[in-house]
DNA sequence: GAAAGTAGTTTCCTCTAAGAAACTACTTTC
DNA sequence: GAAAGTAGTTTCTTAGAGGAAACTACTTTC
């Protein structure tokens, strides 16, 4: 007889393993996180106003991940009837959600830094 | 003059982008979450005992993310006077401090089913 | 009419994450 | 002495992530 798991055999755990897959699924990548928090910071931002904010990404990986996000209604996008054309991008209420899990994931990186440190 | 970034271009934001970007690569990969959740749960595994709770996991990718889980001092590896050798691994109590941030991803997930489904 | 600003797309390239399968090495049990 | 269990390592391969640069297309300003 093969030995089965036990500690992640019960449902509870199968849910909470699936979930985890989940969230990692649709946040995955390097800029997702950057994105949500710009737009959750300062709401309603263009393309180029983007692409300053955050970082270090190029266009084609901007516009990619936006395109994802927006897939998976985190963020909307509204095309303004302005001349030049302009874009905004804002964050969905259900995108606003995520707020605590990055909060979370930024002060565990700034307690990682101050033990690596001190 | 190049327009520069606003929101972002604040120390905090500073600060916490690179938070951000820490937590990402320490915690990176597919299988970092899972690992470090079995180990919470319970505690002192064997090789062997994670290949079999982490559901599809293969022994390399074991052996290369325990490492670098150790290296990162969020798990101990301790091998144990036994014949066959057997070794002990167990989560440290600076990788309980991740505890907070795997309920939010577990959380964010199970939410986000019920919203796909509902 | 050239420059600069809007918002992207396309092409080409490299590097890494991930997985399957086979292998080492040692010990105990049948 | 073969099987099964301990704990990995090595090799080979592929799919995808990510990035640089050029390009489209349209408008307004100088």
């Amino acid at each position: 007889m093969k030995k089965k798991s036990i500690i992640n055999d019960t449902p509870v755990c199968q849910i909470r393993m699936q979930a985890i897959s989940d969230s990692m699924s649709i946040l995955s990548g390097k800029w997702k996180f950057h994105i949500i928090g710009t737009l959750i910071e300062g709401n309603k931002l263009g393309f180029m106003d983007l692409l300053r904010e955050v970082d270090g990404i190029g266009t084609k990986m901007l516009s990619k991940e936006l395109q994802d996000l927006e897939m998976n209604q985190l963020i909307k996008r509204k095309v303004m009837n302005t001349k030049p054309i302009t874009v905004q991008y804002s964050i969905t209420e259900y995108g606003a959600t995520l707020a605590p899990l990055i909060d979370e994931l930024a002060n565990w990186g700034v307690k990682y830094r101050k033990s690596v440190h001190g």
